[in-house]
RNA sequence: GCCGGUGUGGUGGAAUAGGCAGACGCGACGGACUCAAAAUCCGUUGAGGGCGACCUCGUGGGGGUUCGACUCCCCCCACCGGCACCA
């Protein structure tokens, strides 16, 4: 037979068709079984794969072929979040139709997907896009309506100038637009609301359970929920209470909220929002209120303008003037605030700035009270020129103070959030159609179930400019009533799209063609087990999913909380990029010698960078798959650095994931040609075998016992915290040993046959490819496929090891190592310790106070200090 | 500003439960093979000192706890991520 080389696209071609003729990768529902379902989070069908989405495919892939061989019914299920804007700006800017370009993307990308060699079961595929999908979007958004979980209102929006969109507030990021870093500018709109303030305090209460969460994430989850207590206070405006009976008019009264009522007797003025409902009222001026309003939301400065007005600090009667101030946030608590100065740096700014009084009411505990201060103290103290509450501390008489303002009718305890229910109106073609018809006679009325799903009319004019451009569609727009039946107009604005990516791991439960929302299904195989995606989504995805299935749980579908049990945030891939003075970011190709190749300049090498192609530093997964195989880029990106960590992707690490299993191939092949006629895996032999091998003093015992110890380490490197890292470096400790291994008996090339269909079971959910090849030639197993043996399993006793080094160490520092058998009682350790000749060295001329024994590890000598 | 994270050789990264710091890979250096190169294989590789067996220092910096600290505690520095006028 003539050599065999290593062609990882030979076999890697051949195995991914054998696999998918096979079907091992479709998963049935079968209650007998233990289920995992492993998610990584669906791609945007953008047409092309990077080197992101290998990663996050290669830890589920890895992930689920380990889960599977250890015996559990594995759901791993993959789709294409595919609405969205820039499938829209395709048709706008190439004339190509949003589904058609969606569609082809799809296609591409699947193929490129395939090319890694992941075990997706496709039976269970879905396409957001697709109406037998998004059909389920305006089920959903029905139910919700009849719960009031989903509204209309009109709002203040962001609202994205380039994309001429509503953005949701998790989209803007620093004043622009997540998609496109355009302006956001406010601006009013009836839009539609899901109601997910209503599940605050759940979702809060929530995050404690997320016990297989990262904690950063939980901590972002919390902090976007953001709850946090105090109290409303009605401050009345002055002179407008003078009526009889002492009963305020309507629009005298202001309620502000407040984290500090402990500080209510330094209030020496207040302040509303210029989006306050009393605001234009108050406001003698109306050109200054505009000029705040202008400057609402801009973080640089603070603008106020004084209204003219006074109102009543209901706790001491005290006068003070009410302002407009920009820094006032309406969308969250009231909308106006009393103003600390002494105690809140916001306004102790503020009052700088216009010349407001500053009154100290809280006392620094021992601390010396300065002349004047520079800066607002938010710390605690003593109360001070606070009526009945003086000399209390601080904290304690929140309760009280509270408690004397809910007597007198002025307040109330309070918990606020700074969630806000989420918009998902967008004025977008590429989306789910929002299914409500509003009718001249009966007002707005929800599209019947029946009569789901509205499709989107295909035959769209888009145009990039104005509102929705569903609008323009009036075959679309016109229609019936569902309830009398008269003339009336549909919604024409579109869903989030996260709306669609809210409830799909639900719809993966079932295969393509059953319906998406099957009890026995969900039951089976929810919740999701292991959830993979980037930290982008730590807050908007994930808590929407949260929401959602909450919402489902409530209607009945799912009869548990939390989506997902596990979650993973993989980190970014990066790499170094390079810089030129001239000519800026320049591709690795441009520099030579390290000159840039345009001008001659010195290239500078830059930091090391996320993948992007304007930092001129992307690898292409397929031409890297091209080159050296599925397989090593796996191994790569596995080895490179622990999944949630960024890694750095660097060609000589690639050349080294590559070198690795050339070896592997190499050493395989080279047992197989002069294979021995023991074959220690079948019947009786394999015990005769194993019996040996643990004898102690046996030539291949070492191989043995570091086989076993492989099969331990890999093992708990991937059931511990999933660090693939350290797995395969201990794959590659036992390839080295293989290679040093030197037999004299036959037993020996028992030992190495043993030892090389371990390590390929071992190493086959990272290299799946090379190692079913290596598998059918080592002609192992009766079960055809690698992937449907069980995994290796561990024993104890062979992993043992024989002797141990003892590391002695005389006061903290090693002094003295040697080898002694295993096992020994501590006594002996203990002497053996004493005896060895360094240490003796050491421990000349010193008493020894004390002698430590560390099992199995090391003994410590103390001596006597002098 | 608040919250979270990270900091280890030339480099990516390892170090059960406080117990030999630097596994494994990359790079570099030396050697073998070759007419030569590539590939491959075998060595060496934290820093400093000593002819030497060895010694000293060393996990961002400074303290502390401990027989013993990359690991635990306190303070500080740097970088990264999230939130940010949230009253």
């Amino acid at each position: 037979m003539a050599e065999r080389y290593y062609h990882p696209s030979e076999i890697e071609s051949k195995w991914q068709k054998n696999w998918r003729d096979a079907g091992i990768d479709t998963t049935e529902r079968d209650p007998g079984r233990e289920k995992f379902y492993c998610l990584e989070m669906f791609p945007y069908p953008s047409g092309k794969i990077h080197m992101g989405h290998i990663r996050n495919y290669v830890i589920g892939d890895v992930i689920t072929r380990y889960k599977k061989m250890n015996g559990f019914n594995v759901l791993h299920p993959m789709g294409w979040d595919a609405f969205g804007l820039p499938a829209e700006n395709a048709a706008i800017n190439n004339g190509i139709h949003p589904s058609i370009w969606t569609e082809e993307n799809i296609v591409s990308m699947k193929a490129q997907i395939e090319k890694i060699g992941a075990s997706y079961d496709w039976a269970r595929e879905l396409a957001t896009c697709r109406p037998e999908y998004y059909r389920w979007n305006q089920w959903f958004f029905i139910k919700m309506y009849e719960r009031g979980l989903a509204y209309k209102k009109n709002s203040l929006v962001n609202w994205c100038q380039s994309c001429a969109t509503v953005l949701a507030n998790e989209q803007v990021i620093d004043g622009k637009c997540w998609r496109c870093d355009g302006d956001v500018v406010q601006k009013e709109l009836e839009q539609w609301f899901f109601r997910i303030t209503a599940y605050a305090e759940e979702l809060l209460a929530g995050c404690d359970t997320l016990a297989g969460w990262p904690d950063h994430v939980v901590a972002m989850q919390k902090n976007w929920i953001g709850k946090s207590y105090g109290a409303e206070v009605d401050f009345q405006v002055a002179g407008s209470g003078d009526v009889a009976g002492g009963v305020p008019g309507p629009g005298s009264t202001i309620r502000i909220f407040t984290t500090r009522p402990d500080t209510l007797f330094g209030v020496t003025f207040m302040c509303l929002s210029p989006l306050h409902p009393l605001a234009a009222s108050l406001c003698e001026n109306a050109a200054e209120l505009e000029m705040v309003k202008n400057a609402y939301g801009k973080a640089d400065e603070k603008v106020g303008v004084f209204t003219g007005k006074y109102a009543i600090n209901p706790v001491n009667g005290e006068s003070i003037p009410i302002y407009v101030a920009n820094f006032v946030l309406m969308q969250y608590g009231t909308g106006a605030i009393m103003s600390v100065p002494a105690h809140d740096q916001r306004d102790f700014e503020f009052a700088r700035k216009y010349g407001l009084p500053v009154r100290r009411v809280i006392i620094p505990d021992g601390g010396v009270v300065s002349a004047e201060l520079q800066s607002a103290y938010e710390e605690d103290g003593t109360l001070a020129d606070s009526g009945q509450f003086t000399g209390r501390h601080n904290r304690d008489a929140i309760k009280s103070i509270i408690g004397y303002l809910k007597e007198k009718g002025k307040g109330e305890e309070v918990v606020n959030f700074k969630l806000r229910d989420w918009g998902i109106s967008r004025q977008r073609y590429w989306g789910t159609p929002i299914p409500i018809v509003y009718c001249r006679n009966c007002g707005v009325v929800p599209v019947p179930e029946t009569r789901l799903p509205v499709i989107l009319p295909p035959d769209v004019k888009l145009t990039g400019k104005g509102g929705s451009p569903l609008a323009e569609a009036e075959s679309f727009v016109n229609t019936d009533c569902p309830k009398c039946g008269a003339p009336a107009r549909r919604e024409t604005d579109t869903m989030d799209t996260f709306v669609d990516s809210s409830w799909y791991f639900v719809r993966f439960c079932g295969k393509s063609g059953e319906p998406p929302l099957d009890g026995d299904n969900i039951k089976y195989f929810m919740p999701v087990d292991q959830y993979i995606g980037g930290v982008e989504h730590a807050v908007l995805h994930l808590l929407y999913s949260r929401f959602f299935t909450r919402a489902m749980r409530d209607l009945g579908i799912v009869g548990f909380d939390e989506p997902f049990t596990r979650l993973l945030t993989q980190g970014m891939v990066c790499k170094e990029t390079w810089k030129c003075d001239e000519h800026g970011w320049i591709f690795p190709e441009e520099v030579k010698d390290g000159k840039c190749i345009h001008c001659g300049r010195d290239a500078l090498r830059g930091r090391v960078e996320k993948m992007s192609k304007s930092k001129k530093n992307v690898v292409a997964p397929d031409d890297i798959i091209t080159k050296y195989g599925a397989d090593t880029v796996r191994v790569f990106a596995l080895f490179a650095a622990p999944p949630e960590k960024d890694m750095e992707w660097s060609d000589q690490g690639v050349e080294g994931a590559s070198r690795f299993l050339n070896r592997l191939w190499t050493l395989v092949h080279n047992i197989i040609g002069k294979r021995n006629p023991i074959n220690p895996i079948h019947g009786e032999r394999v015990k005769c075998f194993e019996a040996e091998a643990k004898m102690p003093g046996v030539s291949y015992g070492n191989l043995f016992r570091k086989t076993h110890q492989t099969i331990r380490k890999v093992t708990t490197a991937i059931e511990k915290d999933y660090h693939f890292n350290t797995a395969i470096a201990a794959l590659m400790e036992l390839l080295n040993d293989m290679y040093s291994f030197e037999s004299s008996v036959d037993k020996g090339d028992a030992a190495m046959f043993y030892a090389a269909s371990k390590m390929v079971l071992l190493l086959s959910p990272f290299a799946p490819h090379i190692c079913e090849e290596l598998w059918r030639e080592l002609k192992m197993g009766s079960n055809g496929s690698i992937f449907l043996e069980p995994w290796p399993e561990l024993d104890e006793s062979a992993a043992k090891e024989e002797e141990l080094e003892l590391v002695v160490q005389v006061d903290g520092k090693v002094r003295g190592k040697q080898m002694i058998p295993a096992g020994l009682p501590e006594e002996a350790v203990k002497s053996a310790a004493l005896e060895n000749e360094k240490v003796r060295d050491h421990l000349a001329g010193k008493t020894v106070k004390n002698v430590m024994v560390v099992r199995g590890k090391l003994v410590s000598i103390v001596t006597e200090k002098r």
